[in-house]
DNA sequence: ATGTGTAATGTTATACTATAACATGTGGAA
DNA sequence: TTCCACATGTTATAGTATAACATTACACAT
């Protein structure tokens, strides 16, 4: 499982993801389609953030579609029902790790590589609600990344 | 001064601001030329983010510049230097409230009225760092963005 | 089997956000 | 004066996202 920046089992982590996805929507009467189920496939493919013209062009060479709002819809419905994120600081996009539970996610995003780890945080999540009610503000969405140097580029750096 | 979503004295709130980044630009040999303390000063007249293209049109009107560079450097250069910050989530900038103070930001942006608040948090601080360190993760930067409600717009809404 | 409604996709056009690249001005230091 | 560093002017273009409307596909009621 991905933790951190450690090594796992990539292949297991993204038949999980898509199989999470599955049962989800069939529980909830969404419709996993062609272009959704690729486009997370896709996200799923890296521990990177994609860009949606990068998602496209993929899709393009696929036969899936090749004008804009094909991978921005389908991005909509992945983000909508919490199966990936967008990524603010990068205009891009991230399959979810943790789907199915609430949350409010970190993402640790490496400024070298590119690599976005997702963290999830009961504390902060406590802190920040805390901080909000001290100011009467009724939280709805959070957006909480952090940019930095991943442990492989730190190594790569100090050479 | 600007806590929290209360009133405040703004016209102080104003004059402070600018007086401290002229004082800073004097410490540090930055130019504070027109154009960047006319920006300033926009960001400053609310309490809201204002985009790119929203201060360039003002700019505009003013003879201060009609080309987006124009508009992109005032703005490159008060964020590099702490004088306002970019909020990810609405591709806008708000002038900072806390110059002069190491800080790891937190907004509350309101959905309804755009009103963004700045909050600082040694706390939020701490805690991710933990949360990064854990990780072997080193933190260059921070984005902590809540969108919601403001405590206004939410009495509005019960109405 | 046929209509009917909803959701998804196809398609065209355009809006919004941001930067590259190069030219020009400006003010101080050698 | 000459040079240098920095700021600004200007043109063009890249990158991100959505509006608006047409068409298809499928479930399901008639």
């Amino acid at each position: 499982m991905p933790i951190g920046f450690e090594q796992h089992d990539h292949t297991t982590c993204i038949q999980t993801a898509l199989t999470s996805a599955e049962a989800h929507c069939a529980d909830e009467g969404l419709q996993l389609t062609k272009v959704r189920r690729r486009v997370l496939e896709l996200l799923l493919l890296e521990h990177k953030a994609l860009g949606a013209y990068d998602i496209l062009s993929t899709l393009n060479t696929e036969g899936l579609g090749s004008q804009p709002p094909i991978v921005y819809r389908a991005l909509d419905f992945l983000v909508a029902n919490g199966f990936a994120h967008k990524i603010e600081k990068l205009n891009a996009y991230s399959a979810c790790c943790h789907p199915g539970k609430s949350h409010a996610p970190v993402f640790m995003i490496c400024r070298t590589c590119q690599a976005v780890v997702e963290t999830q945080t009961e504390p902060l999540r406590n802190f920040l609600g805390t901080t909000a009610k001290a100011a009467g503000f009724l939280i709805e969405r959070t957006v909480i990344e952090i940019e930095g140097s991943c442990p492989t580029c730190q190594k790569a750096e100090t050479l």
